[in-house]
Parts: structure tokens; sequence; C-alpha cells
RNA sequence: UGGCCCGUUGUGUAAUGGUAGCACUACAGAUUUUGGUUCUGUCUGUCUUGGUUCGAAUCCAGGCGGGCCAACCA
């Protein structure tokens, strides 16, 4: 909060902007915009963008304008632009009453491709997408006319009012521009700017039966609104000379487009065709499962909106490709938590134990701190009683080298509580572990140990009197391979069939019946957990945001 | 194979002709009533070949590698 942004090095759009102040290109103004398409929901790689976008404006003093880019009402849903709205405001950007619609400006931008018409500069063709494909040329190919390329202005006028007019049908004919077919860039070979849709529009209605194109409408909007810095993912790069184009033909305002390279995550995907796939076939419960890398995903795992936006800045703008490894998003999420989150004892997969010198009936109120990292989170009590749980996997019967937990004749602290030994491993017909008979020691009582033990181990446990159950889902990353964009096959056949690991009945503190969602919780030595939306008081449900780090774990799998 | 863009440790990202730095990861150690946190330290890099220059990651040229572009999608 305190440093001095000054002295960190600028992102090459932020030397642009800079450059553009100093020259007065936009008189001062920084005016940017994020345009969504409301055809699913926003993923992490969209908060890359959001991040940008609104940390420019904050930085520099200026706005950001939220625009739905919907000139498809084909795809397009309002269930979609309600959650775009939702994420930004939980990601925590405002764009006051600046919230766009690219339909706002339906009938400005047809009486601009009107002009276009006027100017010679369009015309309405009426060859089918294949005779256009192949008009197209190739690269090395220039591209011959199309036989209506020459019509009148009057012609074109009258056509092109005729197919707002909705008497042609679907793919009859379209709006062209008329720039040049022998362009290298394939986008300037007579690009469709209008298409005819009898699809009802979100927000039109039935109103019109002729809809503009990306490019058509993009730059358009963005000049109307007054943006200067209208920013976008590399691939459009070859549109921005269609992009200037238009808007120098008509004598418009015009921003500057600049592109910086997009967002990718190790493990997943970020294509809204395969995510909607993942939903629709039923590999994941939704958009918001929390094994999504959607914007709501994230939210319903547990994550806060200051490690997105924390993870956003530390992987930085440039213009090369790039994969970032999902361990940085854990990092950061993480880096949060551990500020933030109450710490509680939970017991995911249980084993009894039973301190036989411990009177039966009497039970211990311990006290505990809430959070090491924030003296002011203060403490609370944990009840303390004869028959106890403790995680399975702290017990070995015949532990590794450097083994710090229990086992036999071992001697471990529970946590806040006493130091126990192991004398006795009750086991089953099957011969299972199902209990574990200890003793304590009296005088190790946390805080007022004068028992001079030392041990090397401290386990988290609840009193098996007052546990209370709950419902806890594992996640892990949603497919088996890092780079999931150079599977050549079927990318069903990489998803990761153990992503959710269901926990029914595990062992939590009683505090934890207070449990809230938005609340961040740590079960100490396993992870950071939230309740979930589907939890009732009846049935707790807690999902796992990420796990500890686990360096025990990482020396096992080593060494195993 | 036409055009455009991009190549800096494992992954990102700085250095804007003048000591290749930072973060994550990895590894080693210290601390720890969470094998967490925190702290300290270590490793690995300018795609390549030439050129310009006192000096090149940076400028120029050729190569190599990667990405994007021929939807009535955005």
């Amino acid at each position: 909060m305190s440093a001095p942004e000054t002295n960190t090095a600028l992102n090459f759009i932020e030397e642009i902007i800079e450059e553009d102040l100093k020259t007065g290109k936009y008189n001062g103004r920084v005016h940017t915009r994020f345009p969504p398409e409301p055809n699913g929901y926003l993923h992490i790689g969209h908060a890359k963008s959001i991040c940008l976008n609104f940390g420019l404006s904050q930085k520099y003093n200026g706005l950001t304008n939220l625009r739905y880019d919907d000139t498809n009402p084909a795809t397009e849903d309002v269930e979609y632009v309600d959650s775009i709205r939702d994420d930004i405001k939980w990601l925590g950007f405002s764009w006051d009453d600046r919230e766009c619609y690219a339909s706002d400006y339906f009938e400005a931008l047809y009486h601009k491709a009107t002009e276009l018409i006027k100017m010679g500069k369009a015309y309405v063709d009426h060859s089918t997408s294949e005779e256009m494909a192949a008009q197209k040329g190739t690269p090395t190919i220039p591209g011959t006319p199309s036989p209506y390329r020459t019509r009148s202005v009057e012609e074109n006028l009258n056509l092109f009012e005729r197919m707002r007019n909705g008497e042609f049908n679907e793919g009859a004919c379209t709006l062209r521009l008329k720039i040049d077919l022998a362009s290298p860039n394939m986008h300037m070979r007579d690009p469709v700017v209008y298409r005819i849709k009898k699809t009802p529009h979100h927000r039109t209605g039935t109103k019109w039966s002729i809809y503009p194109m990306y490019d058509f409408a993009h730059g358009i909007s963005d000049s109307i609104e007054g943006i200067t810095h209208s920013i976008c993912t590399l691939e459009f790069e070859v549109h921005r000379p269609l992009y200037d184009w238009i808007l120098i033909e008509l004598g418009m305002y015009r921003p500057q487009q600049i592109e910086f390279a997009r967002l990718n995550l190790t493990y997943t995907i970020m294509s809204k065709r395969n995510l909607k796939m993942l939903v629709n076939e039923g590999f994941v419960n939704g958009w918001d499962d929390p094994r999504m890398p959607t914007i709501s995903g994230l939210r319903r795992r547990g994550y806060t909106p200051e490690s997105i936006r924390e993870f956003a800045k530390r992987v930085g703008v440039a213009r090369r490709e790039n994969m970032i490894d999902v361990g940085l998003l854990e990092f950061c999420v993480r880096e949060h938590m551990n500020l933030i989150a109450q710490r509680v004892m939970a017991v995911l997969d249980p084993l009894k134990v039973v301190i036989t010198n411990y009177p039966e009936t009497q039970t211990e109120e311990l006290e505990t701190e809430n959070n090491p990292e924030n003296a002011e989170a203060g403490v609370r009590c944990v009840p303390f009683t004869r028959e106890l749980y403790i995680e399975r996997e702290d017990f070995m019967e015949d532990p590794p080298k450097k083994y710090f937990r229990l086992f036999p004749s071992g001697e471990v602290r529970l946590k806040s509580a006493y130091i126990i030994r192991c004398n006795e491993v009750v086991k089953d017909a099957q011969g299972n572990i199902v209990q574990l008979n200890c003793t304590y020691y009296p005088n190790s009582k946390s805080g007022e140990d004068t028992s001079g033990l030392k041990v090397k181990g401290t386990l988290h446990w609840v009193s098996a009197q007052h546990a209370i159950n709950a419902e806890v889902r594992l996640y892990d990353r949603l497919f088996t391979v890092p780079n999931v964009g150079d599977i050549e096959g079927d990318i069903r056949d990489y998803i990761n069939p153990d992503s959710l690991i269901t926990i029914a009945n595990a062992k939590l503190e009683p505090s934890l019946c207070n449990a809230a969602t938005g609340l961040r919780y740590q079960f100490i030595r396993k992870g950071y957990f939230c309740l979930d939306k589907d939890a009732t008081p009846e049935k707790l449900i807690f999902n796992q945001t990420v796990g500890l780090k686990d360096s025990w774990a990482k020396l096992q799998t080593k060494e195993g």
C-alpha cells in the first residue's frame, strides 16, 4: 500500500499511455473499456483483462466503461449479462453509470453504414458464404471481385434498407466494405460488416433483422464512447488496420487499439467453447463449479478478489505468448488466506484416540489462537475429552525416518492441548487400525507445560463427543496435462477423474456450527476452506480452496 | 509457402546502447505448539550467426523457433 508506485517498472501499455499523456494526444484523458460478449461466464483470463483495463484508469485517474459486445443474438443471453456484471463487481471494480451495450448503438451503426454506402465504400452482396470464401483468395493469391461489387449507390441503399426491414432471409445477403481484394491482410479483402439474423436479441427484441459484425461495431462503439486506449488480445492485431480504416473513412474520433497476450494457465482451459462443453456434458456441475477457471468458480472455491487482483498484477502484461503455472495463482490465494483465515481444527479422515488416563466424564475448554498472523483475531476455546479423533495419516505403525507424527511408543503434542504417548494399537478382525490407546501427560498442558518433554510433532484433533459432521470437497486440477492446448486428440480424454474428492463425514470442531459463507477458514495443517453455497444448517459442506504447502508430502513422493 | 507479431533461468516479468534484476518454482539451512507462516542462502537465462559500436538483451541483416490471419463468431 505504502510502496511508491513510481519506482515500479511500467508495462508496455503504461509506457504508451504515459507517452500519450506527455504529448497530449487525448488531452490528458485515459478512458478504457472492458468489452465482453455475453455468451459465457467470465474466467480468470478475463480477470487479467479487467484488472488491466480498470487498473489503468485507476492509475491514471481515468474511466473504464463496461461494454457488452452484444452483436450476435444467436449466442447471447441475459444470464451471461448478469453473471458478467456480478463478477466484475465482485472483483472490486466500478463503471459507475457507464454500463454500455453495442446494441445501444445499432441505430447509429446503421447510419454509419449508409454513409459508407453513399461514399461508395460499401455494397450489398448476394454471394453465399461459400462463394465469398472462393472469391476471397488465399494469403498468396489475391481475391476476385464479387459480381455485386459494382452496384450503384442507390441500389445498395435500397437493398440495405430492405435488409433492415426483414425482406430477405438469413444468409440471403450481407453488407460488405469495399477495401482491397489484394491486401495481404485478409481482413481488408472486403469484410462483411452486416448480416441478416432473425433471432430475437436479448435487449432489442425483434426490432432488428440485421446485426453488425464485430469489426464494424467495435471501433465505432469505442469512438462513440470516447475511449482513448482500446485494449484487446493479440489475435485482434490483424484487425487493427480495419479498425483504423473504418474510423478514418467515417471521419470519426479514433482511439488507439493496443494488443496484449492473453492469459494461459496450466492444467486448465480458457476457451468459452470448451468450458461450455464441460458444463453441458456434465463434467462439472455448472459454470460456478469450484474446479472451473471461471470467476464464479473461483469465488465459490473460496478465492478472494484480492488474491485474483494480486495474481493479475504478478503475471504482468506483455506481447509474448505465455503459460502461467497455476501454482502462482495458488501462491496468491495462500498469501491472502494466511493473513485472514480463521484457524480451526478439522479431521478429514478420522482415527479414534482414547486417552486412557483421562477422566471419563471430564471436559476441558482449551484456549487456542484464531490466527497466529493476527493477534487481533483473538482466541477461542475447544473442548478436550477422553475420546478424540486425529487424522489417520498422522499415525504410522512402522514409520519412516523423520516421521514426526504418532507411532507406537511415540509422543506428540495435540495442538493447544497435551502431549500424549501411544501405548496400544487396536485392530479389527481384518487387521485395520481402528483405535489408538494413549496416555497424556497432565503437566504438559499448552501454555503451562512443566513436563520438560520435547516432541517433534504437533497434531490437530477434535473431541469425539463434540465433533460435528460435515461434507468436505477436495479439488484438484481439472486436466491431467499442463498444456491442454497441446492435446492432439479429444480433451475429454485428459480430464482428471479425481478432480473432485468428496469426504462424506469429516469431524469438525464445534465452533464451526457457526460457519458462514464468505468466511475463510484454515483447517490447521490441511488447507484453506470455505462453506459451500449448497450447505444448510443440517448439512455443512466445505470446499477446499487450496491445500497448505506440504513439505512432508513432497519429501514422501520424492523418496517414494 | 503471403503478411503481421513474438523469442531474457523451469515459469513469468524488468533492464529503453553502459554491472542481466525481481517474483513464483526448485534446493539447502534457521525459527516454529500448523512438516503452515517467517527468515537466510543457493542453482539455472539474453534462440542462432554475422554486422554497427569503446561497449549490444537492447540497433541492423540473415537464419531458426513459436503465435496469429483466408467465420454471415468475438
